[in-house]
DNA sequence: ATAGGGTTAG
């Protein structure tokens, strides 16, 4: 018997035994699905690390572990790995991983980290689709012919295949290009594979021109093989392209249906807003017992949230709880994502934020769910903590957080904001940039807007709509209605929210007949106005004093276009009547509403009633106000006690008097001449002071709700300003000779017979208080008044 | 070590 071989030396070292262990691990594919292993590979990497801190390097034991660490998920560790040594292998499996999860700078970075000499068509590959993955079609055709360039190095079919994914995200892909992007792909002889036909198919799916999809159904038809995705790639591309019919039939046509094309064609239907067919498909695909996964129920949950169908979502949700052991985590990732999002559009952003913290792991898109579920709940404290907690950002993450900001009133921050990001050197997109835009338009600068358009255009977002709506609003708002207008005929595409910019800016501008006939050609050109179209309009003949007008498309919405009035539209319509002095159809008005009237109905009989002097109706109108209008959380100056000294005084709801209800609902109730030339700064500073208020988180639900600025007010413009605390209240003005009692945050100033509340946290600070023509500067209690021009 | 399609955030 010869003697069994001798070990060749240093085999069986630790490093060796590491290989060996860190092989089988990762090779242990049958297992992948459970968590366990994927806690177990990171155990195993993490104590071999430490085990081989001080054994020699050793280059495939290095390149086992960094594998090893992304597949247990760990990125940052396997990072670190890799800066020791630089190799394409290491490269390829991080580029791979970071584009899969979304982060695209950062896999980028290990291609560029490699040596030119050193990058070989794998790790071209890698970047290509990583490209791809983040539809950034130019750098991956140009890492492409990077790859062509190279000499050395020769394109395979995965580059085509990347290749072809990239091109399918390029803005107007013609079928022309495509073709020759056929032909180089038979060229090189990939042309039969099966990854790079689907690749193909995909391709001439994305082509506008109609004849694109006999050509993609040219390259099916010629395949071979056909795979679960050739048939779901057709599904798709019908979808996008608007025709869920042709789907529908692709779908039909499937001898034996994958679940992948169930999932396809639910998700078109849901894409689509078929709801019902959605729902449909998903209880036939329970009946016929085709395995659900995370992508069905993924698409089932957006339907869910899309049509608000919550009690359905919740329920789906159980049946996942159900089955969630099954659910590998970055498989569950994206299910996760569409129940916080399924919460959140509920309005139960607690629930949500349950699921996002128990989530194992997170991603961008969590991170940008939990923060825009904050942002729409006007939670914008929140959603701030959330932005600088989260762990990456995208283009996205900014995009809301900017255009939260402009939402929720805090202009300012969303340029600073805007302008932290262009520091941060990250590309706005064209969304950003409407939300900046829309800021420069609240806070009035002309300037900064223009500039801001400027860099659009340089950019070339120049056909964007979102950037071009926007543009026309922040224009209409600086007064540049010429701008407005020209922007409007310029645009590309115009839709619906554009018309209803531009009759918006002629209606804020007394341009009253120009918004109505802007709006009948609308309609004419057969744009279906919506509610908001209506509100446009409303607010058009209110600003011009068009009452009858104001009647005839009140009625017409309702009759001609079937859109129900909501409180919004009876709430103008009021408006129209009280200051055309007409409260009393104003009254019989409310009578026919098929709702009980709200606060802001009230508000609008109030200051009806005010211009018409009708005190009966405003005193019932105001009762109700105060009624509806919730307590005050204490930190307040307490209004009903205000309320009650004016009732005492014999001043309750005299015409030309403002007040405020404190609560959590703030009413400024400012009476102004907007004809003066700072009134504007006066209007902007109220907002501002509105929003700094619920930025300070006194008040959380904190709505300034400003009246009467209309130019037929001529009136005292009352508003406080501190240097360093911008406080939130309300002014009042007593008609001289009233006596009020100072409160604990209350002061009054003598002279003028301004009432001013503050905060507690106000009290004692020097706060100096303008009106247009007078300034008070309160301190230590006094009050000095003097002319301010 | 890399690939094609479908899911989630606006």
């Amino acid at each position: 018997m010869p003697p069994p071989p001798a070990r060749p030396q240093g085999v069986t070292s630790l490093p060796h035994q590491c290989s060996v262990l860190l092989r089988r691990l990762a090779a242990s594919r049958s297992l992948t699905s459970s968590s366990f292993l994927r806690a177990l590979r990171c155990l195993h990497a993490r104590l071999l690390t430490s085990a081989l801190l001080h054994a020699p390097p050793h280059p495939h034991l290095t390149l086992r572990l960094i594998h090893l660490y992304t597949l247990s998920g760990d990125l940052p560790a396997a990072a670190t790995l890799f800066r020791a040594d630089p190799c394409p292998v290491a490269a390829t499996s991080l580029v791979a991983a970071y584009a899969a999860a979304g982060r695209l700078p950062a896999a980028v970075s290990f291609f560029d980290a490699v040596p030119q000499a050193r990058r070989d068509t794998v790790l071209h590959n890698a970047v290509i689709s990583a490209y791809a993955r983040a539809s950034h079609a130019a750098p991956a055709v140009a890492v492409f012919r990077s790859l062509l360039a190279s000499g050395s190095l020769r394109p395979d079919d995965y580059s085509f295949t990347a290749l072809l994914s990239a091109a399918g995200h390029l803005p107007n892909i013609s079928v022309r290009h495509c073709a020759q992007l056929q032909c180089s792909v038979l060229k090189s002889g990939a042309g039969g594979v099966l990854s790079v036909s689907n690749a193909l198919v995909a391709l001439y799916m994305k082509c506008e021109a109609l004849e694109a999809t006999r050509d993609a159904r040219k390259v099916l038809d010629e395949m071979p093989d056909k795979d679960a995705l050739t048939w779901t790639t057709m599904v798709v591309g019908y979808v996008r392209r608007g025709d869920v019919g042709a789907a529908r039939s692709v779908f039909e046509e499937v001898d034996v249906k994958f679940d992948v094309v169930w999932n396809a064609m639910i998700s078109g239907y849901v894409h689509s807003g078929m709801v019902v067919e959605a729902f449909e498909l998903f209880r036939r695909m329970v009946l016929e017992r085709v395995p659900l996964d995370e992508f069905t129920f993924t698409s089932v949950l957006s339907a869910c949230a899309n049509a608000g169908f919550f009690a359905h979502g919740k329920s789906v949700h159980g049946q996942i709880t159900r089955l969630q052991p099954n659910f590998v985590p970055e498989a569950a990732l994206p299910v996760n994502n569409a129940l916080v999002t399924l919460y959140s559009k509920c309005g139960n952003i607690a629930v949500a934020r349950r699921i996002f913290d128990n989530m194992k792991s997170k991603d961008v898109v969590s991170w940008n769910t939990i923060l825009s579920g904050y942002v729409e709940s006007s939670c914008l404290d929140k959603a701030v903590e959330v932005f600088e907690e989260m762990p990456y950002k995208n283009e996205l993450s900014w995009m809301v957080m900017v255009s939260g900001y402009v939402h929720g009133g805090f202009s300012e921050d969303a340029l600073k904001l805007f302008n932290r990001m262009r520091a941060e050197d990250v590309k706005p997109c064209d969304y950003t940039y409407a939300g900046a835009i829309s800021a420069c338009g609240e806070l009035g600068s002309l300037k900064h807007g223009k500039q801001l358009h400027g860099h659009l255009v340089q950019l070339g977002f120049e056909g964007s709509n979102s950037a071009g709506n926007a543009l026309i609003t922040m224009y209409a708002r600086c007064g540049a209605v010429k701008e407005a207008h020209l922007m409007f005929l310029v645009m590309p595409n115009i839709d619906s929210v554009s018309w209803n910019a531009m009759i918006s800016a002629l209606g804020q501008h007394g341009h009253g007949r120009e918004a109505l006939e802007l709006f009948d050609r609308m309609v004419a050109e057969g744009i279906y106005p919506d509610r908001i179209s209506f509100l446009t309009v409303l607010t058009a003949c209110n600003h011009s004093g068009l009452v009858d007008e104001g009647f005839q498309y009140f009625e017409s919405m309702k009759r001609d276009f079937g859109i129900i009035p909501g409180e919004d539209h009876y709430t103008r319509l009021i408006d129209l009547l009280g200051r055309a002095g007409r409260i009393g159809e104003a009254r019989d008005l409310i009578k026919t509403m098929p709702f009980e009237p709200t606060p802001s109905i009230w508000e609008a009989i109030l200051s009806g009633c005010r211009t018409s002097g009708d005190m009966e109706l405003g005193a019932h109108a105001a009762d109700q106000l105060f009624k509806m209008t919730p307590q005050h959380d204490g930190r307040w100056v307490d209004a009903a006690r205000v309320r009650k000294l004016m009732r005492d005084r014999g001043v309750k709801k005299e015409p030309g008097c403002s007040w405020i209800e404190a609560g959590n609902k703030v009413h400024v109730f400012v009476v102004g001449d907007t004809k003066h030339p700072e009134a504007h700064k006066v209007y902007k500073f109220l907002e501002m002071v509105g929003a700094r208020m619920r930025k300070l988180g006194y008040v959380p639900d904190t709505k300034v709700v400003l009246h009467d600025m209309e130019p037929h007010q001529k009136e005292h413009i009352l508003f406080a300003h501190s240097e360093r605390l911008a406080v939130g209240f309300g002014l009042l003005k007593l008609p001289p000779g009233a006596t009020v009692t100072v409160l604990k945050n209350l002061r009054i100033c003598d002279d003028c017979h301004a009432v001013m509340m503050f905060m507690s946290k106000a009290v004692g600070r020097e706060i100096v208080v303008r009106d247009v023509r007078r300034f008070h500067h309160f301190k230590d209690g006094e009050c000095s008044c003097g002319n301010y021009w």
